[in-house]
DNA sequence: CCCTCAAACTTTGCATTGTAGAGTGATCGG
DNA sequence: CCGATCACTCTACAATGCAAAGTTTGAGGG
């Protein structure tokens, strides 16, 4: 870390990782993931696995794999009929699932907003060598 | 509302995966090289490799290997000092780099933004038990 | 009433990928 | 002139996503 003890100034301790968006949350970051927790945030009462299977365009084996992974980390409950006409299977949000993937997707907009600002400069490009230094060659 | 009635008009009749997020890339979209895109996003000029690590918070294999995948999907530009000093590395965002990351951020945005469409229960959700059907128990 | 088909998951194996630690070769201070 | 340090690079391992095959259960036909 700052082993280098070197005085502050100038700049606001934003010098150290900037850039570590560290509410970016493994399990949540994830396509499919994504798709199936989108899909259930805007299904308050749950969805059934083969539905859930459109909707997010996952395999079986697939879409279980991700529904283990969210289960364990208790983002979502699953149900299952037990004495249903079949086995069906449903999904829905936890309640700390959804203030979970709130927080996340706000941490996601928050970094789309830092990339925003950052990227004013529309064609300030040099053409292919970096500036004034020479002795460059690419990799 | 139904999802499965929906009206024919808007969509193919396909009707295939409403929340199949296809513009969310792979390379993109993960923790580490979205810092550092985001971090070369802001440097037009590019950004030297201890740079980079320190703003990212990754170790030195770990940024490597990141930034060879960026390369091999020539979003970034490495170029390599071989007069100066010392082995310096400088990264840059391609120009097609720049526009894919901008259009991949556009693409979050509007999962985001369908997302917080679909959320607007606060606090609607039952106990503990799937409304109205009996017969269910937890997984 | 039995046989076959299909739906709805579950399990297993493979391939890809992220992570960290060891290795390499210059450069700089003493 | 010799170690220490910096700036990467290489390699091995562990985790994870993905898809194909297997299993169980209900429905339909002869």
């Amino acid at each position: 870390m700052s082993a280098k003890h070197e005085r502050k100034v100038g700049k606001p301790a934003t010098a150290k990782a900037a850039h570590d968006y560290a509410g970016i949350d493994r399990v949540m970051h994830e396509k499919a993931r994504l798709s199936i927790l989108i899909a259930l945030l805007s299904r308050p009462q749950g969805a059934l696995f083969p539905e859930l299977k459109e909707l997010c365009a996952l395999t079986d084996g697939n879409l279980n794999r991700h529904l283990a992974v969210l289960h364990e980390a208790t983002l979502i409950e699953v149900w299952k009929s037990q004495a249903g006409p079949r086995s069906k299977t449903r999904v829905q949000l936890t309640e700390v699932g959804r203030r979970q993937f709130l927080a996340y997707l706000a941490e996601l907009e928050r970094v789309i907003r830092d990339a925003r600002v950052d990227a004013p400069a529309p064609e300030r490009r040099r053409r292919n060598s970096v500036g004034g230094d020479a002795g460059w060659v690419p990799a």
